[in-house]
RNA sequence: GGGUGUAUAGCUCAGCUGGGAGAGCAUCUGCCUUACAAGCAGAGGGUCAUAGGUUCGAGCCCUAUUACACCCACCA
């Protein structure tokens, strides 16, 4: 006898004891072994800002889902885990908690600084681990990684070094997003474009040698201080005349020219734009094309700097609103027009994006770009869903160069180091002990670090110890799927291809599923701001991983958002219940297997089985999770305990054949629980151990096999056929008020012979609608209700006198269906176009249709005139 | 300005290759039947956003429209 279950699943004890015996056998970890195939999942390193969200459960849990489901199918499953610093989150909050402690950045210094930093990641990195366990992931932490760990700062060394080189990377002095509250550059993708209200301000300016003005439209007067022209288009007859004249910019006394170039819009504003070259992007690509002088402005944190004359130490707004003013009282403002645009904000900050001119670090993107379309467009990079696709080319063939250096400190320090001398730069993997050019040793580094997204794009293959052609980076890369959310595809699944096959030669996943996001109930983003966000160790301690599990999965498509529902856990809850009830009942039941003899419903359930197995597999392989969880549900609830279950019970409780049912009841239970096992990870280990002799993880049981051998339509049908009377029966039962306890005899009037035989053999079935014995005759008495199906007659008889009109009205509205029927399928088979193209199959089905609806029709009709002729 | 997605039962959403509209929750009715009341049995509830088109046949394919959401974009 095997152990008892408990009244219910206590995930709390469970849940913790089984994640320890599985770590204890060690069995997430993959080892090279080259007579198996490698099966890669390389997690998408969680930052280590803060604990983990929704969004991660969510990501963790579909990563799991696969990876499980590929360990059991016999792959050697890997699934590497890592955290990311995350450069600039992480610094932002260790400044910002140092701050709350009284300590400011600047004055520690560098090195206390990063240990600061390092404190922080350790402390998170904990809780970030936690909580990857709490939700049952099954990953290798024998390959924990981090993006700052030696590996990946080697090979992020190896990358920029053999870029510079190749001349992919470069020190170019341009215009680039500054965030004046971080203080740092930032890369074009972490701008966001929001609209906002604000101004056109109509200005002029005076035309040199002239008592004319020049009127134009700007969104931002304050940077006429930096203005080093004024530009028309050359098409614009209006400003022909002028173009080579020079305009004078107030307070400032610069003389600017007139120039013309194709970028100016005749029909927006005035159809003249000023010019500050050093300020704006599009005006940096004019400057650039007419030589114009480059006048920043701007301080580093938005104030104006000394080149701004008299406005020197004002902030934007103030500095906006005195030339708004003073350009009034030289009567050379025209008028201001309310207009909504674009701003540029940091995305991590809000604040808005001063486009400024500094010299950064770049990664040329032309050359790199080539290779991660071509993978896609010839179909060797595959999205899931499609759709996701179009947004990666869209935005691959939109890449301007990337801008990779931060002027941070927690990250990768930039491998660029300057001689003091001569001012020489050297690339170098390791700081060079000398000047290659004058040989002195006054040598520094560069002070920046790299975007934290130089080093995620490595992370596929850097996490194997690229670029050492370890075994590891041999055997399990190129990784198979990638599993994250459709707002870093541009961040991160676009820099990992080019990466990969720049530095690899080798793309890194084949396929790409993209999930959705998490909302709340009301259907918001969970953010900070709103405090909508919900722990996910929350929902754990509440209901347990599996149930969470379940409701991420279940009811959700790929690529769409999903709104959490609590009221969601708890109808989950009830199938671990039910799941767990069942095995209850299995075990108490639990016979020594004998002599098999399979008997109708042994073999309807052992098919239905089989051919849930090869549709649950199909969609496994598709990443198609929730349909293959709801099939696997539906078939558990209502074919296996709904009627297996109910059609066992007289032969358990009357030894009839005792032992097959108790085997069947077990070989389908546990194979169902291999079918969940990926979704629900511990109640299904903790059942299945509790049904086997041995100890034996379900974790390394083989995926269930369809198997040709157990197709048993034959028996299918019969047993439908047996379901639909108990079903009819039942449902005549109810409507006419008979107490369920009520038991009754059923006459059974039934034309097909092998039918009556299997009717006759499983009398017992019926009691499942009340009925404790069959009668294969006309019932004497005319006191009966009957139901008229297509293969049989069925007659329940009933104790007080049937009211013959309401029977009249019951058997009438009946007739009225199955005319309307018969009429549907006639039309359709009258119809010869149909009959003509309709594959034969769908016509024949309906053929078939037709026949079973005119059999009942003559038996209803049958039944009528009986019971008038008794009126 | 360009692009993508969504629109199906009161609510939240599935619907795989085009072949008689589904689930969960909610509602109504009857049952504490020896695995399970976190249950069982039964029932009601839909012009699949709108208008066209393709097809023998459309929730699904095509075109247009409407509403909502998101993404990209330098119009000063």
């Amino acid at each position: 006898m095997k152990k008892e279950l408990t009244k219910n699943f206590d995930f709390h004890e469970a849940e913790k004891r089984i994640y320890e015996y599985w770590l204890e056998n060690n069995f997430f970890h993959a080892n090279v072994d080259k007579n198996k195939k490698p099966y890669t999942i390389m997690m998408p390193p969680p930052n280590v800002t803060g604990v983990l969200h929704m969004g991660h459960a969510l990501d963790c849990t579909i990563q799991d889902i696969i990876i499980r489901f590929k360990r059991m199918q016999g792959f050697n499953a890997m699934w590497l885990p890592g955290t990311d610093h995350a450069s600039i989150s992480t610094e932002v909050k260790v400044v910002n908690k140092l701050k709350s402690e009284g300590i400011d950045k600047e004055k520690i210094g560098r090195e206390k600084f990063l240990e600061y930093a390092f404190d922080w990641k350790n402390k998170y990195c904990n809780t970030i681990i936690d909580q990857i366990k709490r939700m049952g992931s099954s990953c290798d932490w024998e390959r924990l990684s981090f993006t700052m760990d030696e590996k990946i700062s080697k090979a992020v060394n190896r990358v920029f070094v053999n870029l510079y080189k190749e001349g992919l990377i470069y020190k170019g002095e341009k215009l680039i997003n500054w965030c004046t509250k971080c203080k740092t550059t930032i890369s074009d993708a972490e701008v966001n474009h929001e609209d906002k209200e604000g101004f056109l301000w109509h200005l002029k300016y005076p035309i040199k040698d002239s008592d004319k003005f020049l009127e134009f439209a700007t969104t931002r007067p304050e940077t006429l201080l930096g203005d080093t022209a004024i530009a028309v288009n050359p098409n614009d007859e209006r400003y022909k005349n002028l173009v080579g004249k020079h305009v004078t910019v107030p307070f400032i006394n610069r003389e600017i020219p007139i120039i013309c170039d194709e970028y100016v819009d005749m029909e927006y504003g005035t159809g003249v734009v000023k010019i500050t070259p050093a300020h704006d992007p599009n005006d940096f690509e004019v400057g650039k094309r007419h030589n114009l002088q480059f006048i920043n402005i701007f301080t580093d944190d938005g104030i104006l700097n000394e080149n701004a004359g008299k406005y020197c130490g004002l902030n934007q707004t103030d500095a906006r609103k005195k030339i708004l003013d003073d350009m009034k009282e030289l009567g050379l403002f025209v008028k201001a027009e309310a207009i909504v645009h674009a701003v540029g904000t940091h995305e991590r900050c809000n604040t808005i994006i001063e486009p400024l001119v500094k010299p950064q670090w770049f990664v040329k993107m032309k050359d790199l770009v080539g290779p991660a379309i071509d993978v896609y467009k010839s179909g060797q990079l595959k999205f899931h869903p499609e759709r996701f696709g179009k947004i990666y080319l869209q935005w691959l063939e939109n890449l301007n160069d990337w801008c990779i250096s931060r002027q941070l400190w927690w990250g990768h320090r930039i491998p660029a180091y300057y001689c003091r001398k001569c001012n020489h730069i050297m690339v170098e993997e390791s700081k060079p002990k000398i000047c290659e050019k004058c040989s002195c040793d006054n040598i520094y580094q560069d002070e920046d670090v790299l975007d934290t997204w130089f080093s995620s794009a490595l992370w596929p293959f850097a996490t194997l110890s690229w670029p050492n052609e370890t075994d590891e980076l041999n055997y399990f890369y190129p990784t198979n799927a990638l599993v994250t959310g459709y707002d870093i595809i541009l961040f991160w699944v676009i820099r990992m291809v080019f990466s990969g096959l720049k530095h690899t030669g080798k793309l890194p996943f084949k396929d790409v599923l993209i999930h959705g996001l998490i909302r709340d109930e009301q259907g918001r983003k969970m953010s900070k701001s709103l405090d909508n966000g919900i722990n996910p160790i929350e929902v754990i301690d509440k209901y347990g991983c599996d149930v969470l599990r379940m409701t991420l999965i279940s009811g959700s498509s790929p690529g769409n958002d999903l709104r959490f529902y609590w009221n969601k856990l708890d109808s989950n809850r009830t199938f671990i219940n039910k799941l767990w009830n069942a095995a209850k009942f299995i075990l108490m039941n639990d016979t020594p297997s004998d002599n098999l003899i399979f008997e109708i419903e042994d073999k309807w359930i052992l098919s239905k089985l089989n051919s849930l197995i090869s549709k649950v597999t199909y969609n496994m392989e598709k990443y198609e999770h929730g349909i293959a969880f709801s099939k696997i549900i539906d078939f558990i609830w209502n074919e296996f305990c709904d009627w297996y279950i109910e059609f066992s019970k007289p032969r358990l409780y009357n030894d009839e054949n005792k032992a097959t049912a108790s085997y069947v009841l077990k070989f389908v239970f546990i194979n169902c629980l291999k079918l969940l096992h990926p979704f629900m990870p511990f109640v299904t280990e903790e059942l299945f151990l509790s049904l086997q002799d041995e100890e034996n993880t379900i974790m390394k049981s083989d995926w269930p096999i369809y198997k040709e051998s157990f197709n048993f339509i034959k028996e299918e049908n019969y047993v439908e056929s047996i379901k639909l009377v108990i079903k009819s029966v039942r449902n005549i039962r109810t409507e006419m008020n008979v107490h369920p306890a009520k038991r009754t005899k059923l006459y059974v009037c039934v034309s097909d012979l092998s039918l009556k035989n299997v009717f006759e053999k499983c009398q017992s079935k019926f009691l499942l609608c009340g009925v404790d014995k069959l009668i294969f005759d006309k019932p004497d008495s005319d006191n009966n209700v009957s139901i008229i199906l297509s293969d049989c007659v069925l007659y329940i008889p009933v104790d007080e006198l049937i009211d013959v009109n309401a029977e009249m009205e019951r058997l009438n509205k009946e007739k009225t269906k199955v005319e309307s029927e018969i009429k549907r399928a006639n039309d359709k088979l009258h119809n010869k176009a149909f009959v003509d193209n309709a594959p034969k199959e769908i016509v024949n089905k309906e053929r078939e249709k037709l026949i079973a609806h005119e059999k009942t029709m003559d038996k209803i009709i049958e039944q009528i005139t009986k019971l008038k002729g008794g009126v």
